[in-house]
DNA sequence: GTGCGTGCAAAGACTTTGCACGTAC
DNA sequence: GTACGTGCAAAGTCTTTGCACGCAC
């Protein structure tokens, strides 16, 4: 990806990104919570995050940031993004919890390297296109989708499987 | 699917589960370590649930099947499965552990319907040929992949969403 | 007798819950 | 004062590990 295209990327996204408390706000009252500091807070942090994230790091931003706002807290807020549609369980990794950014934003797609566990984003217009006719086909309404292709980098070829 | 092709699969797919005994045992000899019964009784028990299965699920077949394997055998015996290429985590649902079969059958894809949860799996080449082509554009080499789909099926259009 | 395998129970990692206290309308 | 929100610690869920015993070559 070009230093331009990643830039022009980065401007739209944040377009995208102003709306999401907003959003958040409106999901909470309609269902009558209140849109507290700390779930500003946290939604923030996700927002800084830009994508794909773990509760781990979340913590630590919100530490870095001097927020002071409970693992508890953040767990039960992560809940109420997911309700609003915001995010989404990413899955990466059984043991940790990823989740990504989803509200405004075509679905992000990975790649996963099977050597090194590195995992690299991507959104490609074609899978959009195949899954909704996937989804025609079968009289489904697609609603998002989640794609990891599994394979060997360019880099990483020569690398030692993970210690696992 | 017709009751007809449905079987023809069936047909492929005990063609296909035949040699998977042998995959195993291939695989445990390579890395020095013994096909026990324990761990044949966990792959057939795999084999019969025949693509996606939860570990909750094995344990209650096995135990079903008056084979008295712990716990701790079973989780053991799925990372040895998994180094050997038989399943991989299909990753489902955060909180329970879904593996799939993967060996010798194209990757199943899945539509997970956001009302119920209900999973429906298919397997669709052109999303192996977009896979490929992605990976190509990429300079990665492909090993396999994951798609979920979600959406709402027409048949639970009108359902609820789930206690979650 | 060395190396590997197993069951059991304990420990771990991560997440959720119960509860008491706070705060805003 | 009612309803909601939070932090803390405890409980929960699922998985892994430590250890002693057992078996096979």
């Amino acid at each position: 990806m070009s230093a331009k295209a990643s830039t022009a990327a980065r401007i739209a996204e944040e377009a995208a990104a102003a709306p999401l408390c907003a959003v958040f706000r409106r999901h909470l009252r309609s269902v009558r919570l209140k849109y507290t500091p700390e779930r500003a807070g946290v939604l923030d942090a996700i927002i800084e995050r830009d994508g794909l994230f773990e509760v781990e790091e979340l913590l630590n931003d919100l530490r870095d940031r001097r927020l002071r706002i409970s693992k508890a807290t953040v767990y039960r807020t992560l809940r109420l993004l997911q309700d609003a549609g915001i995010i989404m369980p990413a899955q990466i990794d059984a043991r940790q919890s990823h989740y990504q950014l989803v509200y405004g934003r075509a679905p992000r797609d990975q790649m996963v390297c099977v050597r090194t566990g590195r995992v690299i984003e991507f959104t490609d217009p074609e899978i959009r296109t195949l899954r909704d006719r996937i989804c025609r086909r079968a009289g489904w309404a697609p609603v998002t989708h989640r794609l990891q292709i599994f394979g060997v980098s360019p880099e990483d070829a020569g690398a030692e499987p993970p210690a696992s």
